[in-house]
DNA sequence: GCAAAAGTGTTCGTACTACACCCATGA
DNA sequence: TCATGGGTGTAGTACGAACACTTTTGC
């Protein structure tokens, strides 16, 4: 799409939202994913300007913000059935507006808004997220990419909160449980796990540390194809990790 | 003040609300305070209705939100140097509206709002809040209070989810160094770990505990006028505080 | 058979728990 | 002097860190 296109789109875009969306209030969801052993973020690139974003909407008039949430990243990224929880507020002046420095002041995107922050896990095994019309593609990020990409307004800051609340959760959210498709191994845990906190661990020690919380089921199963040693395949045990979850599941 | 004149003031108070403010968006600060042993938050009793409220406030269209929420608890409040931190958004549809229901819909106060909560930790030796002209008085209520007061919309809700917080804070953030006179004595540091944390705590364990964080200064005086042993004052090493925290301290 | 990864066992030190004991103070 | 709360010491235990050893697989 050009850039005359793409400006278009955003105005006709602006005069929809002023009629549904209350103003002033955006919500930006940071959906991590995890594949071969890295985190990765699911962003949207767009049209206008070409630059990434959290692929981040705005509450109806009569919609509760957390359904607000939901149905934003089923319809900008596909997303359904995720864990998901607010982890912070971005509501400095001029976070956003500027963005859209070319258009009339009257324009809906172009307020003032005070984004709410939304981390989801997505087992991204599942399904492929879907690009809307307002997004020439929206794709998953691995963090590592993260610094070589051109983020727009604050984005970067919210997705570096979002990790940081992501590695202070781990001990007390089900991070492994909706990262990790249902059947998978020890080592494929532990990566998680140090992917997260950003540092290796003890493979022994993580083995009997996990193994005591008592919140895995060993399979009847062993992950074949790999050049060596066949590790065994775990799945968790849904109602011992609600209940461990509760008092917090240990340090890391 | 009776409730004609209160119905004015509010009317008055929208007209000048909707020329200064971003509509659909307040701060709601809940204060908490430390005294005899007990945890206390900071409420206002407003003219109109007469309930209990949180002293929260509107942003304003050209202010940064936590510029907002440190404004809104100085002029609500009177208080200022206090520990700030947001804890949660309130964003379900009618969860304020209702209140003024006996007002056009035009008001501004009764429009939507999807509210952020921030967590306030304030050594209530220094100064005694204020009230505003809005608020019949603005007072310390205890926690065990409550339960028996009159609290309007869903800021019950609000205060719970913020002592939550503090709870689960407790270990990462400078809790005492906040919540405590300059000088103060490990029994009544230990008096307010146990009153957050709802549950009594091993004297010992926790005095060798805090004592090995090597966050205290032991100070050459004691408290005197007890009926008892007179108990060792210590202060916080403002450096060594700040550097334990970013590990977290501990678990409690 | 060998390299590499998976899984298990062992040792050591630290830190937490529970509880006992001594100390200081005012009545 | 005695009751009470403040402060310290100690034995037992649990758990994590570090590391060694065994097992299993594909080449």
């Amino acid at each position: 799409m050009n850039e005359k296109d793409s400006k278009e789109q955003i105005l006709r875009r602006s005069v929809e939202a002023k009629e549904i969306y209350l103003p002033h209030i955006s919500a930006d969801p940071v959906i991590f994913g995890f594949h071969q052993n890295e985190l990765k973020v699911l962003l949207a690139r767009m049209n206008y300007r070409k630059q990434w974003m959290l692929p981040g909407g705005y509450v109806k008039k009569d919609e509760d913000l957390d359904d607000a949430v939901l149905r934003i990243l089923e319809s900008r990224a596909g997303v359904t059935n995720v864990f998901l929880e607010e982890f912070g507020v971005f509501g400095k002046k001029n976070r956003s507006e500027y963005y859209f420095e070319d258009f009339d002041d009257s324009l809906f995107q172009k307020q003032r808004f005070i984004s709410v922050g939304y981390y989801a896990l997505y087992n991204s095994s599942e399904l492929s997220p879907v690009a809307d019309e307002m997004s020439e593609t929206c794709e998953w990020i691995y963090l590592k990419q993260l610094p070589e990409i051109n983020l727009a307004m604050d984005h970067r800051e919210i997705i570096e909160k979002a990790l940081q609340t992501l590695r202070e959760k781990i001990s007390h959210k089900p991070i492994g449980y909706n990262l990790l498709p249902e059947k998978f191994t020890l080592p494929e845990l532990q990566k998680l796990y140090e992917a997260i906190l950003g540092k290796p661990l003890n493979r022994g020690n993580f083995y009997r540390k996990i193994k005591n919380l008592g919140i895995l089921k060993k399979l009847q199963e062993q992950r074949r194809g790999g050049a060596h040693k066949a590790p065994d395949l775990y799945s968790f045990d849904d109602h011992q990790y609600r209940k461990a979850l509760e008092n917090g599941l240990r340090n890391w």
